[in-house]
DNA sequence: CCGTGTGAAGCGTTTCACAGCA
DNA sequence: TGCTGTGAAACGCTTCACACGG
């Protein structure tokens, strides 16, 4: 039995629904999770075991199963989850019931792209206005959105029910635009300059550094090859000649906190 | 080349330079202090303390002392940090010390971003290479780079040692460039189409998913607007007013494994 | 009988508190 | 005296192993 939440987003007040309070690396896997759902629902699929979907999620069932569990989950034992449902449930956690608007700020190089980029209407958001500094790119048209000034922010933001900031600005006017955010209600940022934001508590900034993912690679190169540099007892070292056929899934570590 | 004492690491063959294998959590914070340390050299400091640089890398100081300490780390104590030789020593644990050729597949929207982005020119890689599978993209010029046809992967790999290959492909092409890729030699992969690669161990996959990012950062919006009480709330409601001028840091997530 | 759900053990990371050294 | 370096405690996450229910 395991009427918990209902997912109706019919957002009613009263018994406010008690969101588990799941933990960080669940939360982080969830959005994993909803898209190997997705994927298993488009081929026909309607349950799936936990090995299925741990092996399309690329995480171990074990793991799995324990952050379903958290979520007081809908499967069947001897049988597996409910496809449908589980998608229904888990964007029902992650509140993705409603499309929040997201408001984009740098539209240079990176931010051009973003602007662009058609995983986020497909996955639950809408890119609902665009901002820059630099007078010259105002008035530009990306993808249907016509670029505004940053300084039009606080309007626009109100009309537009602004949820979440994405940052896309070289890294000295970060901290500036976070401020700005933050002033006009923003509460989540997503930040691609890199450098650290200062925000005040309750304000969620999750980071995402290119060079910094390239840099951590770099480093498992170096002791890789440091490694094979110390011939006799390695265990498949230089790691030459593999199995032809599928191999198995080596290091694949995920962003995420 | 920097002698250093190896806390920890067993040290097989007396000189190599037996690479401590740190904890990947540190791995994942050490490019952070990198960034901050050259923007205290930029501003003129030579020595540093645990407290400035923790601060300027968004951690607190105790977990940069241990990070710093499983590098056997230069430290004066009652001083802080030599600023330039610890640098040095991070950029050699890295492996930044030579500049990693970087193989990127997939110029679309997002690739044709990261064929010009900046930073990674700045922080120790060199975009050798642009490949596209869409024979109408092939010989377009970007940044000064000509994007070859996916075919000629293996020959321009050979010619150009590629350390890393970066996948900017649709999701439905990925797991068939990383496969490529492997034969290719690569032994480290950037991801950012949303899918789980399959690869041998020996391999390392790091994955950026834009739009997982904005989930994660949707399910707080989410249990926020749940624990608020109820709905509402336009701009700053619930926000404590922090003290004037510079609101503490609130919950900085960075990405990282 | 099979696969979920879960207590409990195991492990890696963070935090604390202070010893040790310039 | 001030700040680094580090054992040890605390914490959270992962993995194991199996009871339980369809």
């Amino acid at each position: 039995m395991s009427q918990h939440r209902d997912p109706g987003a019919s957002g009613h007040t009263g018994a406010v629904p008690a969101l588990p309070d799941l933990p960080e690396a669940t939360v982080a896997r969830l959005p994993e999770y909803l898209r190997a759902l997705h994927n298993l629902a488009e081929t026909g699929n309607d349950t799936v075991s936990s090995e299925a979907l741990a092996t399309a999620a690329g995480v171990n069932s074990a793991k799995l199963r324990k952050d379903l569990s958290h979520l007081g989950s809908y499967g069947t034992r001897g049988v597996g989850y409910d496809v449908a449902l589980l998608i229904d449930h888990i964007e029902y956690v992650l509140g993705l019931t409603q499309r929040r608007a997201v408001a984009l700020v740098g539209v240079g190089n990176l931010g051009h792209a973003l602007a662009g980029y058609a995983g986020f209407a497909s996955r639950g958001f809408r890119i609902a206005a665009l901002f820059d500094a630099d007078e010259s790119r105002v008035g530009e048209e990306i993808n249907g959105l016509v670029v505004r000034h940053i300084d039009d922010l606080a309007t626009i933001a109100a009309q537009e029910a602004i949820a979440i900031g994405v940052i896309a600005t070289p890294a000295p006017a970060a901290q500036s635009v976070a401020d700005r955010l933050v002033a006009v209600g923003v509460t989540s940022i997503l930040n691609f300059a890199p450098c650290v934001l200062s925000v005040p508590v309750g304000v969620d900034v999750r980071k995402v550094d290119l060079a910094i993912e390239l840099q951590i690679l770099s480093f498992h190169e170096h002791r890789k090859a440091s490694l094979t540099g110390i011939p006799a007892s390695g265990p498949a070292a230089g790691l030459t000649a593999l199995p032809g056929g599928l191999a198995a899934t080596g290091t694949q570590e995920a962003v995420g906190t």
